[in-house]
DNA sequence: GTGAAAGCGCTAACAA
DNA sequence: TTGTTAGCGCTTTCAC
């Protein structure tokens, strides 16, 4: 495999005048230009990325953190990502910290090592504090979930807001028993809509039971399935199920259906992320759509700037409620 | 950001002893190698990829190509990819070319770079002329798509008899129609199901009509529903549909269940993968569950034995059927 | 418009 | 056990 010092030797000028045809950064004159580029192809010479990062010290790789593939929630994110990252000559190192805690460190030494230009994370059960740490020193983006004090940027949507809007729906429908599946409420998305959740009641003067929350253990299918059965044995049986995710509310629907029980009179059911499966079920379920593509385009675009030294600031975007089969009498 | 130069002057040895500490590779006198330490938690040294990664001429990252996130089947060889990989030191580069034809230029040119020692390519839509010439300098490996010829090693599984048994199952219920959905038949995969569902119709002597096939245009749910749609149209109407995809099958599932068909009794339905969705649909879904984390885990140990000079394999793994709802009467 | 030369940060011979 | 030195492949001053 040649190096640019062959190409040069053959096209019989330097290694800078080849750098310079390769970046086209200053003027050539046409004659060297093409000797070589001549001289490029007889080799099939290939620049090695490996020299330019160590010489600018810069990797052009992002850090994509997530908890989970599995979750398809993220996958439109992490598109709008790299349609972003790809159009600015950056690449995505995608990881998945899910099934091992320590991972995580292996991961964020990526940036302390320059192996990563700047952090994108999704992944709720990141370590704060380390990445409050990492922070003094390297680029770090939130999307999605994120730290309550404004000391990363972030992107993401009023979770609040649109859970307070969708369990709002539920009540005009008729519905006074609502149920809320929860996850993880140290994270700051569960807690918001749990928030949003609680004030729809209160504002609507509607009885809040601890027995009507169901803390899932996980983000899978099960989980949802897991919670329904769970309210079926309330002495009093919540007539609408609320779910802080779609891959939940699609368990419960499932176990719904099972139980013989009608959706939406007898029960209705509201997700939330809006992900390609929520369309599919039966009934279609009802959820809140986050601009998932946008989202991820976002963030990437505030990284590149942060990497460049410009100042980012949050952005919280527009949510929408989607009413589908499952809330639809 | 402290260098191995200013860690060594701190110290007050050479770099090439802090460079041994680091890499514990010769055996430093246990007072040198405290020193060293000292200095390094002083200066807060971490070590720069970039200079290592030009000295051994590796990246130690791995180009992983799909098609699209979209599909959930990938989602699990992901992770046993990333599992395999992380354990031997290497991260994972992650890449979609689904929506671009020529970003996947753009990524393979990350390997003639150097800026990945291999690929993984699960992508049935990527260009075998680029990949077959690109594996004669560099490590390749397929998982499950693959190119028919050995020029390049792969895991898969026998998609032939995959197929066949599913579409046998449908017989053994009493099914004579029996329709295919299928996708993009110049991918192996595709032709090998459809092989394979041909196959069992031939053997059990029943009929085989043009009609009975649809050729999705994706493998979206959406597709899925448009199959049935068009099945639902034929002179004789199917009693049993074979897709060569959860998501088609899920799509069909579906639509036959908004006309309210029966299933399975006026309509049985095989996918195939097995993704986590096929256990959630009303009713759940029979389908063919490859062992996917498995062959992602094997893909990586193969192309990490190719990089390293081993000679590696090709591996054909064993698949399931597995018996829903949507064939249980 | 082009070349010489330094240097990004590290590792690995080789020598001591 | 440790230090010296060269060099991985590239870009970028600084001369000319």
């Amino acid at each position: 495999m040649a190096n640019i010092q062959e190409v040069a030797r053959k096209a019989g000028v330097s290694s800078a005048t080849v750098s310079r045809v390769l970046n086209n950064t200053t003027v050539v004159s046409s004659r060297t230009k093409m000797k070589v580029e001549k001289a490029i192809k007889e080799l099939q010479y290939e620049p090695s990325m490996l020299g330019r990062n160590l010489r600018k010290s810069e990797s052009r790789l992002l850090l994509v953190l997530i908890h989970s593939f599995s979750n398809p929630f993220f996958s439109k994110i992490i598109n709008g990502i790299e349609d972003h990252s790809i159009a600015n000559n950056y690449n995505i190192l995608l990881c998945e910290s899910d099934s091992d805690p320590q991972r995580e460190n292996i991961f964020l030494n990526m940036v302390r090592n320059k192996l990563a230009d700047g952090v994108i994370s999704m992944n709720p059960a990141v370590d704060m504090e380390m990445m409050l740490d990492l922070a003094e020193k390297h680029s770090i983006i939130f999307c999605s979930e994120y730290y309550e004090n404004d000391a990363i940027p972030y992107v993401t949507i009023d979770n609040e807001a649109a859970a307070y809007k969708a369990v709002k729906h539920l009540i005009k429908l008729g519905n006074e028993k609502i149920a809320f599946i929860s996850y993880e409420e140290s994270f700051v998305y569960a807690k918001q809509r749990r928030n949003g959740y609680e004030r729809a009641l209160r504002e609507f003067g509607l009885p809040m039971r601890e027995e009507w929350i169901y803390n899932a253990g996980g983000l899978d299918f099960q989980d949802g399935v897991q919670a329904v059965r769970k309210f079926l044995q309330c002495d009093e049986r919540p007539t609408a199920v609320f779910a802080v995710s779609d891959t939940l509310a699609i368990g419960a629907l499932k176990e719904v259906n099972v139980r013989g029980i009608k959706i939406p009179d007898e029960m209705a059911v509201v997700g939330f992320d809006n992900i390609n499966f929520s369309n599919m079920t039966n009934p279609t379920l009802s959820t809140v759509s986050q601009p998932m593509y946008d989202m991820g385009y976002k963030a990437a675009s505030m990284l590149i700037d942060s990497i460049q030294g410009k100042a980012v600031d949050s952005v919280i975007m527009d949510h929408e409620l989607i009413i589908r089969e499952s809330t639809l009498s």
